[in-house]
Formats: structure tokens, sequence, C-alpha cells
RNA sequence: GCCCCCAUCGUCUAGAGGCCUAGGACACCUCCCUUUCACGGAGGCGACAGGGGUUCGAAUCCCCUUGGGGGUACCA
């Protein structure tokens, strides 16, 4: 064997039959980073050969969703439809070189059949019985009107291996494979149908020269049988790399059943591309000592390899996602932050005039709410009452109800001035105004926090106090609590 | 049913025979910071599925059991 160096072309194949899965993002991630680690090409193939289920929005839904998350591919996608003559022509050298053939099998018969093997507990598989038709057979069946599909022929004592790359050998029985595999659609006996998944999988990796697949190990078995198609077709098979998927809470595959599985729900619901792309990649992956948890996908790029892949499937947790999220707005800055909010802020009709318009005022607003973000969207319902005068809430009521609450209020209004307030005034006139009252500074502060926010809780109350007074907004708010 | 894969804290994982009285992260609990909440900081709780081998020595290697998952289409 010599070793050629091939360069390293890898590809994602999604299905439009749906939006962006994250388990099609996840194994789009690892595809990604291995290119951009190796320096090869990262590649989209389209496979839109079922025809009743793909759709084109869901095709404009995958390419946003992988531009969204940076996941940028090279060149122009590859629509599988648009290379049917190339299907067609390898169906048909399978078929002149013998390695398929026609089955004029009905739907009954096979029906007939499967039911047969469940009866006497048999794996049900195709059991070959127009393998070898003769002539005068073929012409009875093409006589009757029948039309066929196209059939691969798999021999039951062969034995398909690959090295696997997360997984290591791999080994397949011929017998394994549920018999001759279709390969085309049901078509009259002259023609050749649809092709089918695994042919097409295979001409398509051929034709791009793809180095690697990597793909979830729900492929595993399809791998055996795509092997044995390059054999047959005279390709070089690629290298295999099989990832764990991606499971729920009860420790099944994810599926769109399981609620939130679309990259384009994560968006809408507020998470960043950078969170779901670290978290995907930790699913699964595991980074080497000392790179700690949060980083980004060029970073991983770096050191991404197959030997830190886990072969466990990876449970799904809101949690992490959550904390990373968190994590991700929290870095990012105040000015970063301000211009992420002040649209969402917009949306709502916040913030388009008066001192709220101020990008400073949101600047700082920002950088206030910044620290208690998981989501981007709180920093929608966190702002809310800083651009609009909230209704008290019961905690609130009760607070300003207590003794001595209002009149300590009505001593702090007293001392407001109209203008400029710094930190240290602010901080002396609370306590001036406790004083003047005869209550304790904490009673203040809460009946303040109360009167400004509606709420006992919220963050910092001297932030909070000089954000709203620089709009001139403390004194109505204090005002109309007494 | 059959085939394949997998198995460390609740979850994601480190661990490639002695460095392990098993490390980290999330979650949870306590304390500190803060006259609130959050952030941040310091601690804590918490796992090698079971049984046999191999070895001076096993979370790590082998076998069995158990458990879980995936696949088994004229879908991809």
């Amino acid at each position: 064997m010599t070793a050629v160096a091939s360069p390293v072309r890898v590809r994602l194949a999604p299905s439009p039959t749906g939006t962006l899965h994250i388990g099609t993002a996840r194994t789009a991630v690892f595809n990604w980073l291995f290119a951009r680690h190796c320096g090869g090409s990262f590649l989209l193939r389209i496979e839109d050969t079922d025809r009743e289920r793909s759709k084109p929005e869901y095709t404009a839904n995958i390419l946003a969703g992988l531009r969204w998350l940076g996941l940028q591919w090279d060149g122009e996608p590859v629509i599988q439809s648009q290379r049917l003559p190339q299907h067609r022509a390898a169906i048909q050298q399978l078929l002149d070189g013998g390695h398929a053939y026609r089955c004029y099998a009905s739907e009954a018969e096979l029906t007939a059949m499967r039911e047969l093997q469940a009866a006497s507990k048999q794996a049900p598989r195709y059991d070959n019985r127009h393998r070898d038709l003769s002539d005068e057979q073929e012409q009875a069946f093409i006589a009757e009107g029948r039309q066929a599909v196209v059939r691969f022929r798999i021999d039951d004592d062969r034995t398909i291996s690959w090295n696997d790359l997360v997984r290591g050998p791999m080994r397949w029985s011929g017998r394994d494979l549920g018999g001759d595999m279709v390969i085309a659609r049901r078509a009259p006996a002259d023609g050749i149908g649809d092709p089918l998944y695994n042919l097409v999988v295979v001409v398509d990796d051929a034709a791009m020269a793809i180095s690697h697949v990597i793909r979830g190990e729900d492929h595993i078995a399809n791998t055996a049988k795509q092997l044995l198609l390059y054999e047959a077709l005279g390709q070089p098979a690629p290298l295999f790399a099989h990832t764990p998927l991606i499971l729920n809470q009860e420790g099944r595959k994810l599926s769109k059943r399981d609620g939130v599985t679309s990259v384009s729900d994560f968006q809408a619901m507020g998470y960043s591309a950078a969170a779901l792309t670290n978290y995907m990649t930790l699913l699964g992956w595991s980074p080497p000592e000392g790179m700690g948890e949060r980083f980004s996908l060029q970073q991983v790029a770096e050191v991404f390899g197959f030997e830190r892949v886990n072969r466990a499937g990876a449970r799904f947790d809101w949690d992490k996602l959550n904390w990373l999220n968190g994590q991700v707005l929290r870095e990012q800055g105040a000015d970063s932050l301000r211009q992420q909010l002040a649209p969402l802020w917009a949306e709502r009709g916040w913030g388009l005039e008066g001192g709220a318009a101020e990008p400073g005022w949101q600047r700082d607003l920002a950088e206030l709410l910044g620290p208690s973000l998981t989501l981007l969207s709180d920093g929608v319902e966190q702002a809310e009452p800083f651009f609009t005068t909230p209704e008290l809430n019961e905690a609130a009521a009760s607070q300003l109800a207590a003794e001595g609450a209002r009149p300590a209020l009505a001593a702090l209004l007293q001392l407001l001035p109209e203008g400029e307030l710094s930190a240290e005034q602010a901080q002396a006139l609370l306590g001036q105004a406790a004083a003047a009252s005869g209550v304790k500074k904490g009673v203040v502060m809460k009946s303040l926090r109360a009167a400004l926010l509606g709420s006992l809780q919220g963050p910092d109350l001297l932030t909070t106090w000089l954000l709203l007074h620089r709009r001139g907004d403390d004194r109505p708010r204090i005002s109309r609590c007494l």
C-alpha cells in the first residue's frame, strides 16, 4: 500500500425533508472542524431524491442555519436531483456488470414473504428470489405487465470490514444486510426507476472525491452496503467516522417529536450561534487538558481529532446550554450587547425617543442587565420596567405600605435635585432621607426599589436609579407611590 | 426476532495497568461578595452496572451477565 497524500474533502449531506435538525448540525460541526483542522474542504450536498418529501423551503432553512452557525461550506452546494443521469448510468453499469438485476416481486408478494418470516421468528429480509431469473421467466413477468425494481447483489458469505476513525475495526457479514438491496425504485421493465439513497450517496461521494465520510452512528449498516457498492463500481472508498448520537432526556435518539430540535428554533428562542456550536461540540467530543469548556469553533479546529470523539451517545442537557449561552452573552461586553438588544427593544416600541433613545443610556442599561441574562430575550423581559413604568407587584405594594416607607420616599423626593445626580450624591441622599423620616436606610432602599421597578428584586439599585434619573423618570415613579 | 454499537457522579465528560482515597464542567447545597436578584469567588454533595478471570497491581485488558442505544424500507 502506498500512502497517497490526498486532499481532505468532507461533506454534509442533509435531505431537505425538514428544517435543520440539531443532530444534522452537530454532524456539520464535526465535518467542518475536521476539514478546517486538516486544511481541507467542507462541501454541501442537498439530498433531495425523495421528491415527495423534499421542499425548497427546507433547503433554504438548512442553508440559512448553517450560515448562522458559522459553518460556511466550500463551493456551490451539489443538488443531488440534478445528477440523475449519473445515477442512472451507475445503475446501468451495475446491471451490465452483473452486480445488479431486476426484481419483479410485487408489493403483495414481499409483504407475504415478510409475514412468513415474522411468523417463524426469522429476521425480515429479501430472499433473493429473483436473483437468477432465466430469460423465459423474466419475459413471462414482463408479459404479465409487471414492473421491476433494480436490486444490488449482496452475497451472504461476504464479510465487509473497515477501520472506523471513531470506533476502530468494524466487521459486518453480508448475510446481515437484509438480502439484495433495492437501488432503484419500481419502473416499467425496460427503464430504470428513481435511484435510491445508498446508490446515490456512493455515486456522488465518489464524484465529489470525498475522502472522509463523517456521519451519525445510525448510518453504520449503510456503510457496509455502501462499501460493497464502491467495490462493484470500481471506485476507491473513503474513510468513515461514525459519531455518537444526540439523545433526548430518555436516552433515545433525539427526534422532531422531542420539541425544540431545529437550529432555527434555538435561534428564535434567543440562543447564540456561539453557544450552540460550543455545546454541540462538547456533546461527544472532549477538549484536551487545560482548554476549558468555553471555546470558539476556530479554537477547536486547531486541536480537533477523532481520538477525542466519544463512542457513547450523549443526552441533550438544557442546563449546560443555558450556562454556555449566559457565558457568551457576558463575554461580549456592553456595547455589543446593546447592539443586539436595541432592535428587540425597538420591536416593542421601546427606546425610540427621549433619553431612552440615547445609545449611551442604552449601553449602560445593557451593562446593568448583562450579568443576569441567560438568553438574549431575557434582555427584553428585564428591560421592560426601565422603558415603561411597571405596575407594583404584591411584594412591592406591601413594602410601600410598611411603616415609614412612604414618608421616607416623600423625604427623598424633597431632596432630589432636578439636574445631574452622581453615585456619591445618590448614596448620600438615601442616608439623608432615612434620617429625615426616622427609618433605616434599608427601608429607604427597599421602598425606592419598589417604587422604581415595581418589584423587590432586580439589578443594582443605585445604578438603576441613576439610569432612570438621567431620563427624568425617577421623580414620577416615586411620586405615583405617595 | 436478528445484526451492530455502547456502559465512570443526576447530566456532559477526563482517564489509554500503578500518577485514582477517580479529575473537570453543568445542575444542586453552603458560605463570601452584595442592604435585593444575578454575576463573580470559596467550599460541599455526588460515579467506575454486576460477576468471573489476566496481573505483583485493573475504572483501564479478556469473558459472561445485565442494562441502554442504533439498525433491520421501493426514507434519507
